[in-house]
RNA sequence: GCGCGGUUAGCUCAGCUGGUAGAGCGCUUCGUUUACACCGAAGAUGUCGCAGGUUCGAGUCCUGCACCGCGCACCA
C-alpha cells in the first residue's frame, strides 16, 4: 500500500498537483478524449458554458456554487461516455471595469478620462483587464472545474468582436436595430445610458407638493423639474374636470411668470392619485414621454447631462437639482402657488454601478426593436415555423412556452413571461469607451453599417459602445466560432443547460434566447435551472457592508475544494436560496478523510484479492444494494437532482460502507473461512471502485488521488473512467 | 396593488409521483477494537406556521388566513 495513506488526507498537498495533471493530459477537451480512445467519436455531444465571470473580479461564493454544480454534471456526462464540453470564458463587464480603472487613475494621477483621451483610456482599461484575468481563472481552476481551456474565450477578444459586429449588422439589415430619439435612463454620475435592469430602486422620504396651476391644483414630488410644464393632464372620465376640453388653452401665472398651458385628456392618469390632475415633463419622465408621444406634444429639456438646471429655469439655471428644490419651493410659496405639502415615501431610481440618481433624458441612441415582425428563415425552435413572421418578443416567449427551453420551476417561468410581456425596446448603446464599438460610420448625411470601416475619406465611427449584455447574449454560439459555420457549432449548440441566479434571468438568460433565436433559429440551452442567492447561516445576503463575506478560496485553503463543493451542493435544492455554513464544509472535509481511510483499510486488506473469487450470498446482497444506489444516483443526475445524489452518496459511504460493511469485515478477515474472506476482499475492492466513480463528480480531487492507487484502475484518470452500470448478473 | 417563494428537531436545511418524520452541526452517555478522534456505539429533541377541505390515509393535493423574504407595477 502506498505510504501516503498512513497520514490523514491533505487536500492542499493534493489538489494543485491533480489539477495540473488533468490539465496537462488535455482530457478536459472532448476531442482529446476521442483521440485517446476514451470516448467514442460518434458519442452524443454534451455542452455547457461557464457563465463568464467579470475579468477583473474575484471568485465569490455564488460562482463557487455554480462551478460546483456545473462541474458535477459535466464530469458525470464525461464518465457516461459523452463528448462533454465545458467552455470557459470571462466577461469584460464594460461599465464596471472602465469605472474601476477611471477611479484608480483619478486617485493616483488626478486625471479624468477626458485628460487621457479615448485611445489611452481604452488601452489602460484593457491592460488592467488582461492583468487581472489570471486571478479569476486560477480561482476557477482551484474549484476543480474541468473546463476545456483550449476553447477559452473573452467577450472582448477578436473572435468575439467579429461575432458582435456580424450580429449587429444582421439585425440592422433585418430592421431590428434602429437609431432613434427615445427617453433613456441617464446616469449623470457615470455619464452614460443604462438599461432598466441596471437600476436599483431606493426608498426615500420626500415631500409631495400641491401647486396652484391656474384653475387646477396639481401634485408633484419634483417641483424643480416643473419650469417648462405647459400641459396639464387629467383623465377624460374625471367628473371634477368635465368642464375642461382636450386641447383647451388657459393662461396662468407660473414659476417664472405668465404662461399659456394646454389641457390634455389621457386615460393613463390615475384619478385616485393626488388631485387627479398633473403637469408633464416629457423630457425627463418615461410616463410623461409616452403621453407626449400619444398627443404629439412639445418636449423641452430642463436638466442637463450633469444634473443641473438649464437656462429655462431662469434665476435657478446652473444649479444642481438637489440644491434647487428647496429654493424653488420657497419661491412658489412666496408667489402663493404652494397650496400644501405632505410627507411622502417614494422610490428613487439609482444606477447599480455608480450609485448616481437616474435622470431620464431624451437621447439619440441605438435600440433593438422587440416588437417589429421579421421573417425567420430557419427555425428549429418548437412552436416557430421556418419562414414564419415573428417578433423578438414572441420568439422569447414561444421558446419557453412550447417547451423548447425547459424551465422546471413554474414560478420563475411566470416571472419570465411577465417580464417578456412588459418588455420595451432594448437600448444597446452606452456612452463609455471600453467595449465593442458600435459598427456604424457617419459621413456627412450618410450612414454606413458594416463589419469593417468603409473605404474613403471623412467617415467617423459612432463614438458609443454596445451594452455589455449584447456580447454576453451571443455567448453560447460566439464561443463556438459563429459566425463561421464551424464543426463545433454544429456539434455543441444548443448547449445542455444553464444555471443562473434568478437576478440574471432577464438581464442575460432572456437575451441569449433572443440572440440565439434570431441568429441561429435555435434555443441557446435546453434547460434553465435557476438558483437562489447564497446566504449566510443567518439567512443574510453576503455583502461587503455586512462584512459577512465568505471567500471561497479561504474555504479551499482550510478544508479543500472537495469539501467546499459538497458543502455548497448538499441541501441546496434547485431554485431555493443556498445557505452557506462553514460547519457543513468542515463536515465534508472530515468526509474526505473518511473516504481516504476507507481506501486505506480496503487496500490494506485486499492485497492479494482474487478478482474472480465467487461472492457468498451475504456479499451478493450488499452488491445488490449498491446497484440500487447506483441506479438512484444515476436517476438523480439525469433529473438534475445533484443535491440529492450528493447527499445519498455521503450517507451511503459513511454510514453503510464505513460504519457497517467495513466494521463487519474485521471479524471476517481475522476469521478462518477462506471462501468468505476472499469473497469479502473482492467485495470491498469492488465497492470502493464503484463508490469512487460515483463520488467523483462531487469530490473530484480525493477520489482521483485514491484512484491512482487502485488495483482496479482501468483508465489513466478516474475523470475519464466509466460511470458504473448496475452489475447485471446480480439483478433479480 | 399584482405575482412568486418560504414557514419541518436548538441552528441550517432535505423530504421526487400522498403510505407510521430525515441529514449535517449542536447536545447527553459510553468507548482507544485491522482504517479514520477529521473516529465509533447508544440516545434525547418535532400537534411539519394557523384553520378548514379532498382521501382509507396529507409535511406532501385543494381553499382561506398569518408572518417572513423577493420580484413587478405605482411613484405626476
Amino acid at each position: 500500500m502506498n505510504e501516503k495513506f498512513l497520514k490523514p488526507y491533505d487536500p492542499s498537498a493534493t489538489e494543485g498537483r491533480i489539477y495540473a495533471a488533468w490539465e496537462k493530459s488535455g482530457l478536459f477537451n472532448p476531442d482529446e478524449c476521442v483521440k485517446q480512445g476514451m470516448t467514442k467519436a460518434d458519442a452524443p455531444a454534451y455542452s455547457i458554458i461557464l457563465p463568464p465571470p467579470n475579468v477583473t473580479g474575484i471568485l465569490h461564493v455564488g460562482h463557487a456554487y455554480e462551478d460546483s454544480l456545473q462541474d458535477a454534471v459535466i464530469r458525470y456526462e464525461r464518465m457516461r461516455g459523452k463528448r462533454a464540453l465545458w467552455i470557459p470564458g470571462t466577461d469584460s463587464a464594460a461599465i464596471a471595469t472602465q469605472s474601476r480603472v477611471e477611479k484608480d487613475i483619478q486617485k493616483e494621477e488626478g486625471k479624468s478620462r477626458h485628460d487621457l483621451g479615448r485611445e489611452e483610456l481604452v488601452r489602460r482599461v484593457a491592460a488592467f483587464a488582461k492583468e487581472s484575468e489570471g486571478t479569476i481563472l486560477s480561482q476557477v481552476r482551484r474549484m476543480g472545474a474541468s473546463l476545456d481551456w483550449s476553447r477559452y474565450a473573452y467577450t472582448m477578444d477578436a473572435a468575439r468582436n467579429t461575432a458582435v459586429t456580424a450580429a449587429f449588422k444582421r439585425m440592422y439589415d433585418a430592421g431590428l436595430i434602429y437609431r432613434g430619439n427615445r427617453i433613456v435612463n441617464w446616469d449623470p454620475k457615470g455619464q452614460t445610458t443604462i438599461s432598466d435592469d441596471e437600476i436599483i430602486y431606493k426608498e426615500e422620504q420626500a415631500k409631495f407638493y400641491y401647486l396652484k396651476y391656474g384653475p387646477f391644483t396639481i401634485g408633484t414630488a419634483r417641483p424643480e423639474t416643473k419650469f417648462g410644464d405647459k400641459y396639464v393632464v387629467m383623465h377624460p372620465a374625471d367628473p371634477r374636470y368635465a368642464e375642461w376640453q382636450n386641447g383647451q388653452k388657459i393662461e396662468l401665472e407660473w414659476i417664472n411668470g405668465p404662461i399659456t398651458a394646454t389641457v390634455v385628456k389621457d386615460e393613463s392618469i390615475d384619478m385616485e392619485f393626488g388631485t387627479g390632475a398633473m403637469t408633464i415633463t416629457p423630457w425627463h419622465s418615461m410616463v410623461d414621454f409616452d403621453i407626449a408621444q400619444r398627443h404629439e406634444l412639445d418636449k423641452e429639456q430642463i436638466i442637463d447631462e450633469y444634473g443641473k438646471l438649464l437656462p429655462i429655469a431662469g434665476e435657478f439655471a446652473g444649479m444642481k437639482l438637489t440644491d434647487a428644490r428647496e429654493k424653488i419651493v420657497e419661491k412658489l410659496r412666496m408667489k402663493g402657488l404652494l397650496v400644501k405639502e405632505e410627507p411622502y415615501v417614494h422610490n428613487v431610481a439609482t444606477a447599480e454601478r455608480t450609485g448616481g440618481t437616474i435622470e431620464p433624458q431624451i437621447k439619440l441612441q441605438w435600440f433593438v426593436d422587440v416588437t417589429r415582425p421579421f421573417v425567420i428563415a430557419h427555425s428549429e425552435i418548437p412552436g416557430i415555423e421556418s419562414g414564419s413572421s415573428i417578433t423578438l418578443k414572441m420568439l422569447m416567449r414561444v421558446a419557453v412556452e412550447h417547451g423548447g427551453i425547459q424551465m422546471p420551476q413554474e414560478g420563475f417561468k411566470k416571472t419570465y413571461f411577465h417580464w417578456i410581456d412588459n418588455l420595451r425596446d432594448w437600448c444597446i448603446s452606452r456612452q463609455i469607451w471600453f467595449g465593442h464599438r458600435i459598427p456604424v460610420w457617419y459621413g456627412g448625411e450618410q450612414m454606413y453599417v458594416g463589419t469593417e470601416a468603409p473605404g474613403g475619406e471623412g467617415w467617423v465611427q459612432d463614438p458609443d459602445v454596445l451594452d455589455t449584455w449584447f456580447s454576453s447574449a451571443l455567448w453560447t454560439f460566439s464561443t463556438l466560432g459563429w459566425p463561421k459555420e464551424t464543426s463545433d457549432l454544429a456539434t455543441f449548440h444548443p448547449t445542455a443547460f444553464i444555471s443562473p441566479a434568478y437576478e440574471i434571468l432577464n438581464l442575460w438568460v432572456s437575451r441569449m434566447i433572443l440572440m440565439s433565436g434570431f441568429h441561429l433559429g435555435q434555443i441557446p440551452f435546453k434547460t434553465v435551472l435557476i438558483h437562489g442567492l447564497v446566504r449566510d447561516r443567518q439567512g443574510r445576503k453576503f455583502s461587503k457592508s455586512l462584512n459577512n463575506g465568505i471567500d471561497p478560496l479561504d474555504m479551499i485553503d482550510r478544508y479543500g475544494a472537495d469539501a467546499l463543493r459538497m458543502g455548497l451542493l448538499v441541501g441546496s435544492a434547485i431554485g431555493n436560496d443556498i445557505s452557506f455554513d462553514e460547519n457543513k464544509v468542515r463536515g465534508y472535509k472530515n468526509f474526505a478523510n473518511k473516504l481516504w481511510n476507507i481506501a486505506r483499510f480496503t487496500l490494506d486488506n485486499t492485497r492479494d484479492t482474487d478478482p474472480a473469487a465467487p461472492f457468498v450470498p451475504k456479499d451478493t446482497e450488499i452488491l445488490v444494494a449498491h446497484n440500487t444506489l447506483t441506479r438512484d444516483i444515476t436517476n438523480d443526475m439525469e433529473e438534475f437532482r445533484v443535491y440529492m445524489a450528493a447527499e445519498k452518496l455521503y450517507h451511503y459511504t459513511w454510514h453503510e460502507l464505513a460504519d457497517k460493511i467495513l466494521e463487519q469485515s474485521k471479524p471476517i478477515f481475522s476469521g478462518k473461512d477462506a471462501a468468505v474472506r476472499t469473497s469479502r476482499a473482492r467485495l470491498l475492492i469492488t465497492l470502493l471502485d464503484r463508490t469512487l466513480r460515483l463520488l467523483h463528480p462531487f469530490m473530484p480531487f480525493v477520489t482521483e488521488e485514491i484512484w491512482q492507487s487502485m488495483p482496479t484502475k482501468d483508465a489513466t484518470f478516474l475523470m475519464i473512467a466509466k460511470w458504473p452500470e448496475p452489475i447485471k448478473s446480480l439483478l433479480q
